[in-house]
Formats: C-alpha cells, structure tokens, sequence
DNA sequence: CCCGTTAACGCAAAGATTTCGCGTGAGGCG
DNA sequence: CGCCTCACGCGAAATCTTTGCGTTAACGGG
C-alpha cells in the first residue's frame, strides 16, 4: 500500500494549469525570500519571477499575506514520517528536535509569523501547520503504543511539549534551548500527577 | 510621590501633539475594528477617522500591520494589577481565567494574530505582550512568596499555562474550555516530578 | 514672557499597488 | 473531435504608498 503522492489535492484540476501556476509562485516567494529583505517582497514582483501576472496571484490567494502563509504552511508539511529512533522517547526527542531547529532560526521564526498573519485564508494554514504536527506525533505515538509502551494522549505532548516551544519563537526574546525541550518531553513522558492544595 | 501617568512614554514628547494623534489613531482603528470586516481596514481610512494624514500615519507605523500590531499590544496590556483572590491557585485561576476569556474570543483571536504579524515593529509588539503577563504573573507569584506559600518559577507558569493557551489561539480549530485550563494551573502549581524512562 | 531649536505633521505630486471587466486558451468530458 | 468550464492574461481605473518641502506645535534658554 502506497502513500497518497500528494495529499492535498488543493485545486479541482490537479496536474494541470493551475498546479504549475501554483508551483511557479511558490517557487518564487521561496526565491525571493532567500535573497530580498522582508518588506521587497510584493505580489507583483513574486508574480514577475514566476512568469504570472499579478492578477492572477490576486485572485487566487487574495493578498500577499495569504500567499505568504500559504508557502510558510507548505515548508511546515512533514514530507516524510518521523523517523523511528527505536522508542517513544527517543523518537520523540528527535521529532521534537528537528522542529525546535526548524523554527527557531530567523527564517523559522518568520515562517511562522506567515502562517499566524493569515486571517481567512482558505484552509487556515495555522490549522494545516496544527495537523501536521498532531499528525506526526500520531504516528510516533502509534507505533510507541505497537510496542506495548505506555503512551500519552497526542493532545498532552502538544500542550506540554510543542505549545511552549511554540509559544518561546513566537513571543519570547529568545527560544527554547535544546536542554528545555528534553525537560519538556520527559514532563510529556511523566505520569500525571493530580495535586490538590 | 505620584506614578509616572503614562508607563509608555513613547515619543521623545509625551503630552504633546505626539500623543494626542497617537490616541486618535489608536481610537479610530479600534472604531474601524469594531464596525468593519477585516480587509477594510486601511491606512487612509484610519488617518481620514483619525483626522491625521496618511503620511503621519506611514512615517510613524511603518504600515498597516505594525499600526495594528501596536493597537492590538495596547489592548492587551493590563490596566490593573492582577486581583487578590487570597491565595496562589485562586489568583492563577483568576488571572488565568480572564486571560483565557479574552484571547478565545474572535476578536481576541484577531489580537494575537496582529500582535505576532508584525515583523520587525519597534519594540517588537509580541515580546510587549509576554513581558505584560510575565509581569502580571510576578505580581502574583511576589503575593504568594509573601504569604509564605511555595511558588513555582513564573517561567514555569508561562510554559505551562499561558503557551498551551496562547498555542491553542492561535492553531487549533477551538479554543481550551475553562476545565483544560484549571487542569493546566494545578499541573503548573504541581510538585516537579523527575521521571526516568 | 519671548525667541530659537527640533521633531512631527500637513500637503501634494509621483510612483507602486490592487481591483475589475472582458476576452482567450487550456484541460476535462462526452 | 467538439463543447464546456474554469483559470489566466491583458489593460484601464481606483486605491494605496512614498517622498520632498513648507509649516506648526512643543520644549528650553535667555
């Protein structure tokens, strides 16, 4: 049994027109991203760079915030499964890992701002990035669980371990360090403990 | 000995001309927020509102997003200490409480989005907002320490509170209901546990 | 109390963007 | 092969953004 190639469909004709439009506009934003200062990128240079005419890209993402978000969300999309590092903790200190580093650095952070920024863009790329990562850990917590270990719900390892991570690029001055984040995931790991005054 | 009547000074002239306009366009957003869906929301109109030029507003904000980012921290900087609810768990769970109120609505939501957008906004909006409530949350830790209770790091508090809460905001389809919440200040209020796989 | 200094504002023109109506062409389907 | 639909290109109009220059309000020294 084969992964879906693509699993989101997005447009009514895949494969046609519209997704090489599509790809030549992303393709740009990430071009131009890389080599202009945020605040040079505008929908008509992104459209120039991709070959398109600004209308196109109006009509289709609406504003340049939301065709922001829209790329910011798909450089979050997992293109492969997490990897198997043996057990619960381990995958998960990896998992975990790899997206402290992805989006701590500057351009993490930016990317992240992108996806937040977007008010009504359709689909919601801050639910998309949110499915991702409950999907992610769905997997590792799955495959703990075919282990016979004991595992926490998906939504605990989210508040635990991946809301503060979050929290720290997005509004604190600096992120988590590496150290914090194992502290996270053995909390995430910890059985809970019910205190009462 | 008075307090100093505005904690921003702001500008180089505080009670001048400066502040009167910064008011009047503060005001003249929330007016426009409050009558006008999102995306209708625009420099000229808020300066023709505010009776100010363009220009002012473009030469002080930068641009739209900074201007809202700046209105959207202001809401969200407390105007009063946190209540005395006469002990540590019932100030978090008051404090917390209204937090969560406030950020869970749309418009609470729209907040937080304008705080995060703003890119390179002087000050930087979002680390204004984390310093309001870790300041907010010191109040009340200060409080406890001093009626002799044991009192978690206010870090603490934040990561394990206020960053699900804000995460959930901001990515997940709804809001946490008031009982996640409660759950999630006695697990902050907790003693540390050190689990070993 | 008056005057000099400085920073912020208003105005208006130039430049860039966003919107919109209309025509065309690609892709899907019978 | 021919029709149908949807997305795109084009160009004009509207709107927003930038910029230079003159003016004004606030502050401080005399």
């Amino acid at each position: 049994m084969h992964y879906a190639r693509d699993v989101s469909p997005e447009g009514p004709r895949p494969g046609g027109r519209s997704a090489r439009v599509q790809a030549a506009v992303h393709q740009a934003v990430r071009g131009l991203q890389a080599e202009r200062p945020r605040g040079e990128i505008t929908v008509p240079r992104v459209a120039a760079r991709a070959g398109v005419t600004p209308s196109t890209v109006y009509r289709r993402w609406g504003d340049l915030t939301e065709l922001l978000a829209d790329v910011a969300a798909e450089r979050l999309r997992p293109d492969r499964p997490p990897v198997d590092a043996g057990g619960l903790r381990a995958d998960l200190l990896a998992y975990v890992g790899g997206y402290l580093e992805e989006v701590s650095s500057p351009t993490g952070r930016a990317v992240l701002r992108d996806v937040v920024a977007a008010s009504s863009a359709p689909e919601l790329p801050a639910g998309r990035c949110d499915a991702y990562v409950r999907a992610q850990l769905g997997i590792i917590v799955e495959r703990a669980r075919g282990r016979g270990e004991r595992v926490p719900p998906v939504a605990r390892i989210v508040e635990t371990v991946m809301a503060p991570i979050t929290y720290s690029v997005l509004f604190a001055s600096a992120p988590l360090a590496a150290a914090d984040v194992r502290r996270l995931v053995d909390t995430a790991l910890a059985p809970t403990v019910t205190a009462a005054g």
